[in-house]
DNA sequence: CATGAATGAGATTTCATTCAT
DNA sequence: TATGAATGAAATCTCATTCAT
């Protein structure tokens, strides 16, 4: 019973609540992953026909496991929001509360770099996203809280910035490694200034 | 010599370089207003119909004017992108160069806090935005370039910071301002936070 | 008084029988040179607009003479009508009356070559056409009659052939020429064997 | 080895070599005949949304069998081509050569009678037509370009003709007959005239 | 009268969703 | 259950016609 399991990330009733057989569990993991692909590299408006070729399915088959395109869209996030909690709550132990935190920012404009989905999803997350996403959501805030606070015990985030400053920055960040798109070295800079904006005084 | 004939906000020879009649000039911008507002209040994915009926004129009204929706978009971006050099190129004289820069940040940014349109075309814009609206984008980047350099005469941005750099982390801190969403307080934070990434030594 | 003048070349009624004022004349006889021009390149389908920038003139111009566009393409047709007729009329003393009427053909589909529309009228003259161009082809209809009568009466045409069918004839001459387009020999051999049918002889 | 797969009578590819299901192929051989109709009623201007009307099915359908309307056109031309080629095919070894041909000029001429799009078609085959249907009408060329030198062998058509005039004169008798219109002895007769210019006699 | 900007119905084309096979 | 064909609403764009300048 994994957390992702545990948080949702089946179209809920669907089937009534049996468990799917084998290969209709595997192709909704397919789709799932078409979709994350498709949707990064096209947007959001890419067709539901495309991500059903990517995943090498028919249409039909992606709509009997998401009933909707905005279901499919939120399937994606739910996973990888789950995933991005689960190694946040991995790293609340580390010995070095720090570089845990900044390396988890890290890990995370690194993985939306070039995946708008995600940071858009996080910016109507607020205002229209549903319930489930929204749990998935809050475990991650979670967290995060938690790596925050053990870093700022440790010194090295300023005491004045809360968990969601936080969120808006890597929100801002990732949009900013997406403008700087194909120079990795601008796109490193930029990201490094940004989240310098979060440590304390003198910059190391 | 108007600002709009100098900062090449027009559609370039829609009509063969005579000047508009008075109503097509103001059709015009009445099209081009509601474009900007529709895009940012719904995306880039809005309906030219319903830009349209923003304006108070028919379709036909829109792509005599603007031949494509592309061009639309475009023209919408040279508008505020030729705005923004404008302004920056008014601040390059300022005494305080360092509150120069800063304040002319804060003011993209408060511009773009729910205009999502502007941020997206910047980060398209090193890849296949046209020429025309590269152009103007060239004039921002030459007036910010001349606002950094100053404050960095004047000790108030790290030295290691390029143009490039500044752009990017405006782009992020637009996005992030754009996530912080109802939240001002928080906006507000989330936006010191990032430019407070681009300041020198101890912070403030 | 022309024969063009006196077939109604004007617009009925559009400015209540008062006589054009000399620069209306022109522009009217303009819009119609380029309507013809325009139709011929680019088919009944070309737009006003075209026809309109082509006469150098405004699209409002070309509907002040021509009240629809079915008018303007009326107002060709009678304006070619009518001079076939007259060059027709032209020909009826000729001495030789074989070549004459061979002569004619020819020209007509010289003139038609690359102009369907004249014959797409032609196609639907006996059955939607209004009465203006109706009678102008009446015109031409007699006055080839006439040439076809003293053209068998020279032996040079099978006496079973009527008006009708030569009308049909070049018809199909003009298509066929149309259809030979970039290469003049066989445009010239196709319509040579199809107005050989005319001819006495032999018949299998 | 349907007829249709052997003349080519499908759209290349459309779902990659894969056979139509049932259903599909039913419908799209509906919507290949409505648009033979329609256009022929109405002309290649006629609505893709009245062909689909004809044809019982949906916008949506015409679409996903023809990609665009030229596409459909083309298949609707090459349905037509095929056809012919694989009759004068069937008349390569008739008994009486010159009745042998000039009964399959009569014969495409009465089903162009009122179909003008295959005649517009062969009208801009040499100029812009795509590969398919050029294929198709090389196949038709060439079973008539056997039918000719054998009616030519047997003393039926002029030595001096070759296939290319006549097409053209096909081209143009079917025009002939389309213009007689509702006059089925009128057009008869100018039919018969335009086909006999092609039989040997003493030309003056 | 001339102009060309404005209009809006209609054309082509796309795509999320449904449903027969 | 999976498939992909069918659907039709909606989007972009065109163009004959009207009307303010």
């Amino acid at each position: 019973m994994t957390p992702i399991r545990r948080y949702g990330l089946e179209t809920p009733d669907v089937n009534g609540g049996k468990p799917l057989r084998a290969d209709a569990r595997r192709n909704r993991a397919r789709v799932l992953e078409a979709a994350d692909d498709v949707f990064a590299a096209k947007g959001v408006s890419a067709s539901t026909e495309e991500i059903a070729r990517r995943a090498g399915v028919g249409v039909g088959t992606v709509f009997r496991h998401f009933p909707t395109k905005e279901a499919l869209l939120q399937a994606v996030l739910v996973e990888r929001f789950g995933r991005l909690a689960e190694q946040a709550r991995g790293l609340a132990g580390a010995p070095a509360p720090g570089p845990a935190l900044f390396d988890f920012l890290h890990h995370i404009v690194a993985q939306s770099a070039t995946k708008n989905v995600f940071t858009d999803a996080l910016t109507k997350a607020g205002v229209e996203v549903e319930e489930m996403v929204a749990e998935v959501g809050r475990e991650l805030w979670s967290a995060l809280d938690t790596l925050l606070t053990r870093a700022q015990g440790a010194g090295a985030v300023r005491d004045d910035i809360r968990t969601g400053e936080v969120i808006a920055v890597i929100v801002g960040a990732s949009r900013a490694a997406e403008y700087a798109g194909r120079d990795p070295d601008l796109q490193a800079r930029a990201v490094a200034v940004i989240f310098d904006g979060l440590r304390p005084g003198p910059r190391p």
